[in-house]
Order: structure tokens, then C-alpha cells, then sequence
RNA sequence: GCUCGAGUGGUGGAAUUGGUAGACACGUUGGACUUAAAAUCCAAUGGACAUUAGUCCGUGCGGGUUCAAGUCCCGCCUCGAGUACCA
């Protein structure tokens, strides 16, 4: 009996599938392990031998522990929603969906033979059904099987794998995405309190601002949300609340800056970008303010980087997710500042500035007062205030505002209008009034509408028509856009105990400030420095760290200890999305800063005892004391940095704080194919659609690209309605903003619906909640999860964020969804290279280059044999201008040149695990990856060192079976038999469990090769050498179990059981060195003492000869070990 | 720049707590079988000198600790991955 691997292989993956012998029950008294694969995306080019690594590594892991005993998930599924799909079907118009089903399950059917769907009438075959789209395939053509699309699962299926496809998932299946669409709605439903440090429902929000407001509120949520009280949430109209809600939820739609790709035409979230253009397709990227969702992850930011201490995944990774959450300690420090007016005209006299209202003293006076005269409004202010918060008008108002000298009543920043109500308790600054109005409208430009108290509080339509119309006819003051100037400029430090050195402060262009602080002086520098910036795009900036530049906006800060003036200016070093987009600039402790001082000429103060910072910045904290700081002289880091910050607090300027580099992340795609958002809007508020009417199925459309209006695919949809009474998507022509609205156009990026099917599998069948809880206790979470390591900041935090806050919920039991994860290598490709003399266009063999200007041409690895032989005749085949070519031979033989390099089609280096499984089998396969070397490192590929497991598992047969049959027998085992399995269990067992699982493949042929000379047919070995190479090489394992007279599948074979007696020596070979080098060995009862040992080596013969006379000084033994003889 | 990994024969790699460097394979060379090839089997295979023992050199480079270093320590070099003005 040979081993003929075709017919085993099929024969026993049809046997696996016909008796589900791998699904997973979730009722079992086993205990439970769960190994977890990364699900694939399913693209129509299929495997190459690079992706199965990590899964051939999981399954003989679970395979490992179905043999101990355990009760093994191991599921598989396809993460179908995603680019490529869609951009086919803007190209076809086909449905994604069809190009999805047709790149899992294939074109062929079970003989083999194209699926006469994908058959044209003349037997072409249909585009979609071909791998490379570009060339024409007909069923006629001899090799058209090579350019069909075989599948992701058929791909698989061959390889021998023991997943439960039970429980296969799809992201793209309604059925799926119903409950990606659930837990968004748990997460609008959500709020994190910090108090209790986790997210909770929004109604326990509501009840706090029904009873206290939102000044107690302890929440992550947007900033600037304004201070109510209960009796005012009491008040505020639904939609008032609705926005105000909006700002804690979990998800929220929100106006913010977005990685916008115009090429892709959508969205992308921080992860997805690589120096600053896509991942991909490598297209531009550019800022740009759209409303969008966001998801709230950086409410876990501690809780994320804390639990990473609690899970046993790489290093690499965890760092990477430590440095993407970027946490660092410090203080936030307001630094007040008053732009010089414009009649005020600052800058002429550059050596002496003026603040603001002329004189700072009274700007504090001016806060305190305002703030008060806040709190007791008269009844005609209050009502004025509701009118003007509540009528959404477009403009922003504040209320007793200081500008220079005066509190005025009521502000438009943006317009510059003041509104004045004039009451009895202002009675006593009536004679000013003129001299007010003078200054304000004249000097600073503002507009002034002065109503009496009897219009307010009787005439109040009147009195708001004014206001609407009076800013309707006001321009916009340029840029001047939303600022609070009672609060300064905030900044974030990781040093506070630096700020006696700080010397100028940068903004970053974009920040909110710089308009309003800028001097007409330096208006035009400023306007023109920041256009520059604006203009160059986000990887030029990133790219060139090294030109220094920025702008002086004349404004001066107040330093808050010394009460010196700063300079302020603007830089685009500093990052509008980082911190507060402003710095306090320490040059002498920072380089950026000491770069940017010394280029623009601003000075230096050292604060720091002892140090030279004349070349440059210093920014060691450790062992430097401070210096020329008041009351921070003297002190270590530690202690001035505390003592700042209790300093700051007491002015009130200042508090210590943690900052995160983690962003909210966008969960808005303007793209078809993802998933849709369960959510209409009623009046631009967005509504979510109760559960129990989910799945909202994605939408007929004819186009899949954005609309001419721009907004995204499913805008295309005429079925895109929410029906409120019947609970219906019904046609767009029924909205009437009544009971029909319209239903959100964006859908979910791909990180949605792979942030949960880890828990889904467990009861991925489930129609009534997305697991059942029982099904959940049992599996609880992922024991190992492999899978590649470009995931470490995209999905791999992602699920983690939603992992906890499903746990927030108590939906989940664990914090954590994956106890090991382990990063597999990449497999990377082995190039071959035909040399062409570029003058005689000569082919030559490589050795025969020899200084000949070559250029170097990849020839397709199928061409080149083990002894890299190139095929001549496939060569010149292949394609049309090497059909004549000219060779050079050595030895009558072509040689090629040999590189590696990722694998890829362009580079003509793919290998198919399908070619690998025809020629070699699956079980080589198998064996052979895991033979390549450690799984977590990146080796090339090389076909050619299959022969050396496709041999083995020859030896491996023929150890069992002969020509005429079975070769084993009842024999009793031989002492060296038992001695060679016992090796191999230990060793085999203990690299499993420390997933080495390239070692024991050479353990198996050690074993292997000991047996074949031992002459083994013992039947008790060998039964257990079968169980013990199961997991690698499944199928030759089940059939010699079966030929062993074994009925039932050996996938739940006990594993053999490790007897040490078996491997006790009573005698050791030791190596006997001499000054650290091993000249000879001698063999030694292992029962020796020290000194017996000592004395016979010494005596022997060949230790005299070495000595050659001399006197050891020194001899080492170590019994078991080694003898060092010294001397 | 910073963070993390990794450098061992012609190639992939092994050496689990410091203790025989190069296991196991590929490739190469020679041999057996064969008309021949394939397949299979046997032998050799880190380098240099000697080829009968034998000697010297060898784990990216330079130091160090130790009876003993691929393994530990210090300083460099190279390659790969991640990150990128993070205040």
C-alpha cells in the first residue's frame, strides 16, 4: 500500500463533514476551549500559503486539546463587508453581496466543474467568476480552472481544518448585523460615569439632571457643555435635551475635524491612514469638519491601557496599544490673555504691551462682577437670555460678557453685537451710557441695541424680530469664531514644574484663538502663515519636521506666577488635534521649543541648576534641580511638579491632569457596503429604532457611488424611509415629517462588525439576543486567538472597547475577550530572477553574469525547480516577447537568481496552498509551514523544502504499512522504542503549549528516523506515534488509526501519557573540556560521585595526553553535565 | 528621532535554567538500485590546515563577567516592524 495522500485527504474531509465530528456543543460536562482564528476578509484572489499559517498553528492547537479532553471551539467566519466588493460592484453594478458568496463559496460544484450560472452562451465565462478580471476566460480553454474563483471555503476545506462551520459568521448577513446594530443602540443608550468608572443607561442620567442638573455629573463627554440646573433641564424643550444628551452618549453625532479621502470618497479613522495617506490604495487624505458619528472610546482609555497588564498577548502589540493611547501626566494651566484692541492699536510700541481692556487689574474685577451680576439676572435679562438660547437662532450669545472696560448684557461675539436691557439696577450707570455706547461702537466696532425692560418682558416677539434682523444684515467678523476669553489660553504640560522657564507660548494655526487674539499689526503674518500651513497637506508637514516656522500674533499672555507678559505665537509644530492645540513653550527644557526660540530670536532662561543649555534644550528630569524660580527653587522634578500644580490650583489657573493620545473614533463611512445604521431623524435629531424591528437591511440602490448632491451611496436608495407608525422601511416618497422620516445615510467602517463575532460564535444562531447567557457562561471567553499583527491598533482595541462596555452592561462576563494572543509571521515570497544583457538581449544563467550589465526580469516561481533550474520552454511560453529569446546556459542548465520579497502577484512569487495540496497533499502542507520556523517570526517560502515533510510522511507510512499490508504487530515494545516515544510525547507536548510547533515537527522525524532503525512494528507505539502527529498531519493520522483497527474518529483520541521511567539513563556520555573546549567524551554511570568522576577522568588516558604534564589548577564537575578541566 | 524585535553554515532553522554550537530539513557532492529517469536507500557536508589520529578559527562588531558565553553585562553596527513634531 502506498500512500496515496489524494484519496486519504478526501477521503477523511468528507468523513469530518458528514459526522460533524468537530462541532462544538455548548452543553458538556468537558471543559471548555476556545481558539479563535481572525476571521479573513473573502477577496476574489484567495489564499496564497501565507494565510493559512496562523490558522494551520490554531488548529493543531485545538486539535491538541480535543485530545486532552477539552470541549474545543473552533469557529470560522468571513468579515464580508468591505471595500473591494463595493468598488467592483461601482465598477458592474453588481451587487456586493454576489461578489461576496461568489469569493467564499466558489464557482465550481462539487466535481469540480463550473457552476453553469457563471457560464455565457458561447461558454465564457462570466467576469465575476474569474480571479484576474482582465483576461478573458472560456470554458474551452485547457487551464480555465486556474483562473476561476475556487473560494475561500473550498480553499480551506482542503487543508484539513477542524472548524466547526456550524457556527460560521458572516458581517455582511442580516442575521449578523442585526446585532452589530443592537449593541450601537446599547452604546446610544450609554453614558460613562466616571464616579462608578463605567458606562451606564442614559435614563440613570436623565434622573440625575432631573434632579440636580449637570453640575454634579461626573461624565466623559464633549467639552464646553453649558452648566444647568435641574429646574432649567426641567424647562428645555425635548429637542433642547435631545442635543444635550447627544454630548454623553457613547456614540454621538458630532461636527468634528475627519480624516477625509477624497479618492475613496469616505471617511477613515486614525488607524487607517499610514504616513498620512490610506491604507488603502495610498490615496490623499485631507482635514475637513463633517458631522459624523463617533464612538467614545476614550471614556476605556485607562481602563484599556490598565487590563492590558492582565492579558498574556505579544509585547509588540501591547506597546503599540500603550502608545496609541498615548497617556502622560501633567497639569492643565490657563494662561490669561488680552488682545490688544484694534483702536488701542497695539504694536506700535512692541517693548510695552497693553493688554486688552487697558489695564489688567480690572479684567479680574471685571470676571467677578460678571459672574455675579449671572447669577441674580433681572426678570427682563432672564427672559431675554431663554428667548435667545431657546429660538436657535443662528448666532451664539453670551450673557454679562466683559468688553474692555464694561460688562455689557448680552454679546454676539461672531457679529459683533451687544445687546443692552436696561433696567432700575443699572440705573446708576445711565450717565455712562454715551460714553460706553461711544467707545464700543466707534472705537471697537461693535453694534448696540438697547431695549427698555417694559419691551422685554411685554413686547418680546418685537424685540427678537430686532435682534434676527439687525444680524442678518451684520457680516461676520473674519474668522472670529466662538470664544470665550474669560478662559485664556489652556494648556497641557507634562512639566509643570518648568513653567519659570517658559518664555513665549504657541498656538497651533487652526486653534480658536488666533483670530481674536491677533493684532491688526500682525494680522496680515498671521493670515498669511496660516494659509501656508492650510496649504500644505498633512504628509508634507509630517514629512518635513525639520523647517522651523511661525507667526507672532502681537498678542501677549499673562505668565500666571510672575505675572510677566508672553509672547504668543503661532506654529504649526504644534498640533491642532493634540492636548489643547496650544503650548507653554519652555526652550530651555524642550528642543522644539529651544529650536523655535533660537530661530525666531526669543530668549532662552535657564531654570535649571548646573546646566549648560547654551547648544542645546535639556530635558532630563531625573537629576536636574530647578532653578530661577521662586519658590521652585531648589527642588528636584518630583516635588516642584507637585508644588506648581498646588500652586496653579490656588490661583485657580491650573490642575493636574492626565491627557490621551486615544481619540474619539469616527464610526461614519460614506460607503454601501457596511453596515446601516439603525437610526431616522426626526428635525436633524437622530432617533434610534427600537430592537425588536432590527435588522434594518442595507437598501436597494442602482448606484453604488455617492450622489451628485455628495452625500453618500445609500442617498441613492428610494426605499430609505422610517415609517414610525408601522415601524417599516418604506419608500422616501412617504416622508412627512409627521410619523415617516428619513433614515441615515452613512453605514458602520469595518471594525464594527469584527469588535464582537468572537462572542457571537458561541451561539451564533441565536434570533433572540445576540448569545444566549448560558451559552456565554459556559464559553466565557477566547483561551488562544491568533492572528496577524497589522490589527494591533484597528480591530484589536476596538474589540477590546466594546468588550468592556458590553461588560459595563453585563452582557459579557470577562473585561477582556482574549486571555493569548499570538501574532503569527508573515510568510514572505522567494522571487526568481532571468537576467537579460541589455546590449546583445541575451538570457544569461546567473553565474554567467560576471560583470555584464544585466537588468534582472521576475520569471514565475512555477518555472523554477528545487535546484532553481529555469523551465525554458514554460518560459518562453509564457509570455509572447520571450518567445524567441536567446539563452545562455552553465551545464546545459538555466540558473536563476533568487530574492525575497513579499509575496504578491505583481512579483510573479505567489504559491497556492490549492497547487501545494494537489502536488504534495494538505498534511505536507501542514507540516511543512509549521516546519519553516517559529510561528511569530516572518521566513520566506520555498516549495522546494516540502520534499523534506512529504518524505517524511512517506517514512512515517511506511513505518505502518508495506506493499502487502500492515507491517505492525503485537509485539511488546523494546526499551529503546519506549524510550523514543516517551522523548517524543514529552517534547511534543511541552512545544505544543509553548507553540513551538516548528520543533516538533523535527522531534516527529528524530522519532520517526529512531523507530525506522529500531525496526519498531509494535502496535502499542505506534498507535500512540498516531495520536501524537494527529494534530499536524490530521489525515494520515486518521486512516493509520483506522488501518491500526480503530472504528471511530482519532480526533478524541486521549493524547499518550509522558512516562519519565521510561527516559531514566544509568550512564551519561560526557563531554570532558579542557579550558572551556570539548576534546573528547567518555561515558560514566550517572551514579558516580564527584570525586569518583574527578578521579577516572583524570586518569584516562587521553586527559594524561592533553595535560601533556601539566598541573590542572582546576577541575569542574558537574554531575549529569560536563567536566572543565583547568589548567 | 523614539519604542519593540532580530542578526548562528550555501538556505530554513535547532541549542528549554550559562554547560558537547550547527539538531532536523532543504541544497550540494559521491555511491547503491536502474538501460535510463523518477522514487528509494547509504555516505559526506561550518571554514582553514593536515587528511591516520590531529590542530586552529568560528553564533553581526568591540570590550567585560565566568572554570565555561549564541545565551549574562557595557558600548557600537546592520536589518525588520510600529510610531511619528504628543508638549
Amino acid at each position: 500500500m502506498n500512500y496515496d495522500f489524494k484519496k486519504i485527504e478526501a477521503k477523511w474531509q468528507k468523513y469530518w463533514a458528514e459526522n460533524q465530528t468537530f462541532k462544538a456543543e455548548n452543553n458538556s460536562d468537558k471543559e471548555k476551549f476556545y481558539v479563535l482564528d481572525m476571521f479573513p476578509y473573502p477577496s476574489g484572489a484567495g489564499l496564497h500559503v501565507g494565510h493559512p499559517l496562523g490558522y494551520i498553528a490554531s488548529d493543531i492547537y485545538a486539535r491538541y486539546k480535543r485530545h486532552q479532553g477539552f470541549n474545543v471551539l473552533h469557529p470560522m467566519g468571513y468579515d464580508s463587508f468591505g471595500l473591494p466588493a463595493e468598488q467592483y460592484a461601482i465598477q458592474t453594478g453588481l451587487h456586493p453581496a454576489v461578489t461576496t458568496s461568489i469569493n467564499i463559496d466558489g464557482c465550481l460544484d462539487a466535481a469540480g466543474n463550473i457552476l453553469p450560472k457563471y457560464l455565457n452562451v458561447d461558454d465564457s465565462i462570466k467576469n465575476e467568476a474569474l480571479i484576474d478580471k482582465t483576461i478573458a476566460t472560456s470554458k474551452k480553454d485547457e487551464n480555465y480552472q486556474e483562473n476561476i474563483i475556487k473560494g475561500y471555503r473550498k480553499q480551506l476545506d482542503k487543508i484539513g481544518f477542524s472548524f466547526d462551520w456550524s457556527r460560521e459568521v458572516r458581517t455582511s448577513n442580516p442575521d449578523y448585523y442585526k446585532w452589530t446594530q443592537w449593541i450601537f443602540i446599547q452604546l446610544f443608550n450609554s453614558w460613562y460615569n466616571k464616579d462608578s468608572d463605567k458606562a451606564e443607561d442614559i435614563a440613570t442620567l436623565i434622573a440625575l439632571f432631573e434632579k440636580d442638573g449637570n453640575a454634579t455629573v461626573n461624565a466623559v463627554s464633549d467639552e464646553d457643555i453649558p452648566v444647568f440646573t435641574a429646574d432649567e433641564w426641567n424647562t428645555f424643550d425635548p429637542k433642547k435635551q435631545q442635543e444635550l444628551l447627544l454630548q454623553y452618549r457613547l456614540t454621538y453625532l458630532a461636527e468634528t475635524e475627519v480624516n477625509w479621502c477624497p479618492a475613496l470618497g469616505t471617511v477613515l479613522a486614525n488607524d487607517e491612514i499610514i504616513n498620512g495617506v490610506s491604507e488603502r490604495g495610498g490615496h490623499p487624505v485631507v482635514r475637513k469638519k463633517m458631522t459624523q458619528w463617533s464612538m467614545r472610546i476614550s471614556a476605556y482609555a485607562q481602563r484599556l491601557l490598565d487590563d492590558l497588564n492582565t492579558i498574556d498577548w505579544p509585547q509588540p502589540l501591547k506597546d503599540s496599544q500603550t502608545n496609541w493611547i498615548g497617556r502622560s501626566q501633567g497639569a492643565s494651566v490657563t494662561f490669561k490673555v488680552l488682545p490688544l484692541t484694534p483702536s488701542e492699536g497695539g504694536g506700535t510700541d512692541s517693548s510695552s504691551p497693553r493688554y486688552y481692556t487697558g489695564n489688567s487689574e480690572i479684567y479680574g474685577i471685571l470676571l467677578e462682577r460678571a459672574k455675579e451680576m449671572r447669577k441674580n439676572p433681572t426678570a427682563a435679562e432672564a427672559k431675554l437670555w431663554d428667548e435667545l438660547r431657546n429660538r436657535n437662532l443662528n448666532d451664539k450669545f453670551r450673557r454679562q460678557h466683559p468688553i474692555s472696560n464694561y460688562i455689557v448684557d448680552f454679546v454676539c461675539i461672531e457679529k459683533n453685537l451687544i445687546i443692552e436691557v436696561d433696567g432700575e439696577i443699572h440705573q446708576y450707570q445711565l450717565e455712562k451710557d454715551d460714553e460706553r455706547e461711544l467707545l464700543l461702537e466707534q472705537k471697537k466696532g461693535f453694534t448696540v441695541l438697547r431695549f427698555s425692560n417694559d419691551d422685554v418682558l411685554n413686547n418680546i416677539e418685537a424685540v427678537i424680530a430686532k435682534i434676527e434682523k439687525k444680524l442678518s444684515s451684520l457680516s461676520s467678523g473674519e474668522g472670529w469664531g466662538e470664544v470665550d476669553l474669560d478662559r485664556g489660553i489652556e494648556v497641557f504640560t507634562t512639566r509643570p514644574d518648568t513653567i519659570f522657564g517658559v518664555s513665549f507660548m504657541v498656538l497651533a494655526p487652526e486653534h480658536e484663538l488666533v483670530a481674536t487674539i491677533t493684532t491688526p499689526e500682525q494680522k496680515a503674518e498671521v493670515e498669511a502663515y496660516i494659509q501656508a500651513t492650510a496649504k500644505r497637506s498633512e504628509r508634507e508637514r509630517m514629512a518635513d519636521v525639520k523647517t522651523i516656522s511661525g507667526a507672532f500674533t502681537g498678542a501677549y499672555a499673562e505668565h500666571p506666577f510672575s505675572k510677566e507678559p508672553i509672547p504668543v505665537w503661532i506654529g504649526d509644530y504644534v498640533l491642532a488635534g493634540y492636548g489643547t492645540g496650544a503650548v507653554m513653550s519652555v526652550p530651555c527644557g524642550d528642543q522644539r521649543d529651544y529650536d523655535f526660540a533660537k530661530h525666531f530670536n526669543i530668549p532662552i532662561p535657564n531654570i535649571f541648576e548646573g546646566v549648560d543649555i547654551s547648544e542645546e534644550a535639556h530635558a532630563d528630569k531625573d537629576k536636574t534641580v530647578i532653578a530661577n524660580s521662586d519658590f521652585l527653587n531648589g527642588l528636584p522634578y518630583k516635588k516642584a511638579m507637585k508644588l506648581a500644580i498646588y500652586e496653579l490650583e490656588k490661583l485657580g489657573q491650573g490642575k493636574g491632569k492626565i491627557n490621551y493620545r486615544l481619540r474619539d473614533a469616527v464610526f461614519s463611512r460614506q460607503r454601501y457596503w457596511g453596515e446601516p445604521f439603525p437610526v431616522y431623524y426626526v428635525d436633524g435629531m437622530p432617533q434610534m429604532i427600537a430592537t425588536e424591528h432590527l435588522p434594518i437591511a442595507l437598501p436597494v440602490v442602482e448606484k453604488y457611488l455617492p450622489t451628485e448632491t455628495g452625500e453618500p451611496p445609500l442617498g441613492n436608495a428610494t426605499v430609505w424611509a422610517w415609517n414610525t407608525v408601522t415601524n417599516k422601511v418604506v419608500d422616501n416618497s412617504e416622508i412627512d415629517n409627521a410619523t415617516v422620516w428619513p433614515l441615515e445615510l452613512n453605514t458602520m467602517p469595518g471594525w464594527a462588525g469584527s469588535s464582537f463575532y468572537f462572542n457571537r460564535y458561541m451561539d451564533p444562531t441565536n434570533t433572540e439576543a445576540i448569545f444566549s447567557e448560558d451559552a456565554m457562561n459556559y464559553w466565557q471567553d477566547v483561551d488562544l486567538y491568533i492572528g496577524g499583527s497589522e490589527h494591533a491598533t484597528g480591530h484589536l482595541l476596538y474589540a477590546r472597547f466594546w468588550q468592556k462596555f458590553l461588560f459595563d452592561k453585563g452582557v459579557v462576563p470577562k473585561k477582556e475577550f482574549a486571555k493569548k494572543l499570538i501574532n503569527q509571521g508573515m510568510i514572505t515570497g522567494t522571487s526568481a530572477f532571468v537576467y537579460r544583457e541589455e546590449e546583445s538581449g541575451q538570457i544569461i544563467s546567473k553565474g554567467l553574469i560576471d560583470g555584464k550589465i544585466v537588468s534582472p526580469i521576475h520569471a514565475d516561481v512555477s518555472f523554477v525547480n528545487a535546484s532553481d533550474e529555469l523551465d525554458i520552454e514554460a518560459f518562453k511560453n509564457w509570455r509572447e516577447e520571450y518567445k524567441d529569446a536567446a539563452f545562455v546556459l552553465e551545464d546545459g542548465k538555466y540558473i536563476v537568481g533568487r530574492e525575497v520579497e513579499k509575496m504578491s502577484k505583481s512579483k510573479y512569487n505567489v504559491v497556492s496552498p490549492d497547487s501545494i495540496c494537489e502536488d504534495y497533499g494538505a498534511d505536507s502542507l501542514r507540516l511543512y509551514e509549521m516546519f519553516l520556523g517559529p510561528l511569530e517570526q516572518s521566513k520566506p517560502w520555498n516549495t522546494a523544502g516540502i520534499t523534506g515533510t512529504h518524505g517524511f510522511l512517506k517514512k512515517l507510512w511506511r513505518l505502518y504499512l508495506e506493499d502487502n499490508g500492515a507491517k505492525f504487530t503485537d509485539a511488546a515494545p523494546t526499551k529503546d522504542n519506549l524510550k523514543t516515544l516517551h522523548k517524543t510525547i514529552k517534547k511534543v507536548a511541552e512545544d505544543i503549549e509553548n507553540f513551538s510547533f516548528n520543533t516538533s515537527v523535527s522531534t516527529f522525524m528524530i522519532c520517526v528516523n529512531e523507530l525506522s532503525a529500531q525496526k519498531c512494528t509494535s502496535k502499542e507505539i505506534l498507535e500512540s506515534l498516531a495520536i501524537l502527529v494527529s494534530p499536524y498531519a490530521p489525515h494520515i493520522a486518521e486512516e493509520l488509526w483506522e488501518q491500526l483497527g480503530n472504528t471511530t474518529s482519532i480526533a478524541t483520541a486521549p493524547f499518550p501519557k509522558f512516562d519519565a521511567s521510561h527516559l531514566v539513563e544509568s550512564s551519561k556520555e560526557y563531554p570532558i573540556s579542557f579550558n572551556g573546549k570539548m576534546r573528547f567524551k567518555l561515558e560514566l554511570p550517572l551514579d558516580l560521585s564527584k570525586e569518583e568522576i574527578e578521579a577516572t577522568v583524570m586518569a584516562h588516558e587521553k586527559t594524561i595526553e592533553q595535560l601533556q604534564g601539566r598541573e590542572p589548577k582546576k577541575v569542574i564537575v558537574v554531575p549529569g553535565k560536563i567536566i572543565n578541566i583547568v589548567g
